[in-house]
DNA sequence: CTGTTAGCGCTTTCAT
DNA sequence: ATGAAAGCGCTAACAG
């Protein structure tokens, strides 16, 4: 093995090839309007013969941007944020094409949120800007960037910046509303809630979502909800007096598929059957929930990570930050932890 | 905002700083034995202060190295792999830093292999190498990525290709082989084994493990196993005949977290209890595994991250392919599923 | 509409 | 041990 593969064509190869000087080469990629037609059909037939195509490095440095996009990448978010982070990052590396960049992913092993990942990356000019997928309180983050000057959007509102308009997130409450209207065709008398404690964005919406959709329907009762953390134990432990108090029939919408799978287990373990006994539905979409065929709220990640990528598009050529931010609407997939007349196979 | 930071320090700015030439201090990052101590310390203070770091566009350029190496990541493989492929993602992106580059990821919305998004990335100049992650029967990029003259390392053997060499894996038998010894150190009397369809090299290596320490402990029973695909469903109803095999107070050894999950679910389905009533193990190390309390041997992903970079190094520096694969052990770990005293929670 | 010139930041000769 | 010169591939600005 040499080094590398057989020399690629350089703008120089085509330029000699097609009989023109390699600014009109430069030109046929970039500006085709600015050049004659013959001569850029001849150009282009050169391009596709010798595959041809810009040299990154070469076009960073004259450019003076990477022409790429950041991501941070951690072990620890893994299970709590219920395993949606792969699919983000994959829908961000698929939609990254389309704008004209790539992503670059970086990590730290420290356990703590720090921006050394963030310096390294922007010393070394290897990105021009950020995609946050996970901002938390107190979180260093935004106004390090902020104070640098270097781009960001991201995925979910910024806890301790309410007025920050750069970001897009999935319509919690239009989810949850859609997981209550869902049990209330499929004839599930009583429908909890099992959230998250009060206080972040997230989670709130999704309890509103609930309530109004509850409301709507004239089923709304205060007292069917409980409170528990991102986490399959104690979130067992909220479940049980829960679903004792919406009892056999009624149905529990949670505020995350982990907490979904939490209150399937405790079901299971009690002799009685999800969807049929109890209805269950999950949020994020996540495998987990795909696996343990419990019901979901689908976040449209795709369209997430394009909303983003435009939006850092945008940032980078100058324009100023949205009027506010995105809110894209979630597809409720419903399984056997929703049907009651389905057996949970 | 402007566009990008303040502008950064470049090797002119800290070549000014130090009152040398701007070779003195290319020489000073790259070849520090080639300058002066008392020259070598001036420049290194400037260094420090104007926070310079080589942009990486100008390096590549003058190089003709991207000094990054692509990962491509699909949607597909997540759930079946056990969402190993995240912590993975993340080593990778950890480790690329000790290898001096970075990681460029990139992804096919097709779901079928191709190699289309490789070539992008070749084309661009955008990496010099690969790293594949799962490789499969009839993969086509093996043969490409060769033809091409293009350095790669593969987590996992490549199916078609037994003989080449550029790989790191998991011992699977050594990691089934020691759920084995935990599980007999529990008590456990009959130990069970559910696989995959023989034929993988990864599937048969860890039934291979079960096999080997059951005759060690002079447990061995042929009847005592079954297989099954890496999906759930399927897995449950292989699961359930298993576990009437081996028995109360027996346990079970699985080929992945995936299939554990399954044979926990029938299990708790019938009313039995995970550890008490059965012994459960899976492998991956997946967080699918730690949300649900099962045992599971877990994948060393750091040092399979750092040992495909560093084959990806010497590659790229012009060795040749090592001797063999490089196989690391695993650890097993236990938790309440294979415990027989404690009550699973 | 096309060609010429200059230079992005860096490293590798080669000469001092 | 240090400095000067050249050039990696590309594009913005200008001249023709």
């Amino acid at each position: 093995m040499t080094k590398g593969a057989n020399r690629r064509a350089t703008i120089n190869d085509v330029a000699r090839a097609a009989q023109v000087s390699r600014q009109t080469v430069s030109n046929v990629v970039n500006r085709p309007d600015r050049v004659a037609p013959d001569t850029r059909a001849r150009v282009e037939a050169e391009i596709e013969r010798l595959a041809y195509r810009p040299s990154s490095a070469a076009k960073s440095l004259r450019e003076q941007r990477a022409g790429a996009v950041g991501l941070e990448l951690n072990t620890l978010g893994h299970g709590r944020r219920g395993d949606i982070i792969y699919s983000f990052t994959v829908e961000l590396s698929i939609g990254a094409r389309g704008h004209d960049c790539h992503i670059v992913t970086f990590g730290s092993d420290s356990d703590r949120p720090s921006i050394t990942g963030y310096e390294a990356m922007v010393r070394a000019r290897l990105v021009d800007a950020f995609v946050l997928a996970d901002t938390h309180h107190d979180d260093p983050r935004p106004a390090w960037l902020d104070k640098a000057g270097i781009p960001y959007a991201t995925f979910g509102r910024v806890w301790d910046a309410p007025d920050f308009t750069g970001w897009a997130d999935v319509d919690g409450a239009a989810g949850t509303s859609a997981a209550v209207d869902h049990l209330v065709a499929e004839g599930y008398s009583r429908v909890g809630f099992l959230g998250w404690p009060e206080g972040s964005a997230t989670g709130d919406d999704r309890r509103r979502g609930w309530r109004e959709a509850c409301e709507r329907h004239g089923i709304y009762r205060e007292s069917l909800q409980a409170s528990t953390i991102q986490e399959l134990h104690p979130a067992e432990e909220a479940a049980a007096p829960l679903i004792e108090a919406v009892g056999t029939g009624g149905a529990i919408v949670c505020v995350s598929d982990v907490i979904a799978l939490a209150v399937q287990q405790v079901l299971l373990q009690s002799g009685r059957r999800p969807g049929i006994d109890l209805g269950i539905t999950g949020f994020d979409g996540s495998p987990l929930a795909e696996m343990n065929d419990i019901s979901s709220v689908e976040q449209p990640l795709d369209q997430i990570a394009d909303e983003l990528l435009s939006q850092i598009s945008d940032r980078l050529a100058g324009q100023p930050l949205p009027e506010q931010g995105t809110l894209l609407t979630p597809t409720f997939v419903p399984r056997a932890s929703s049907r009651r007349g389905v057996e949970h196979a």
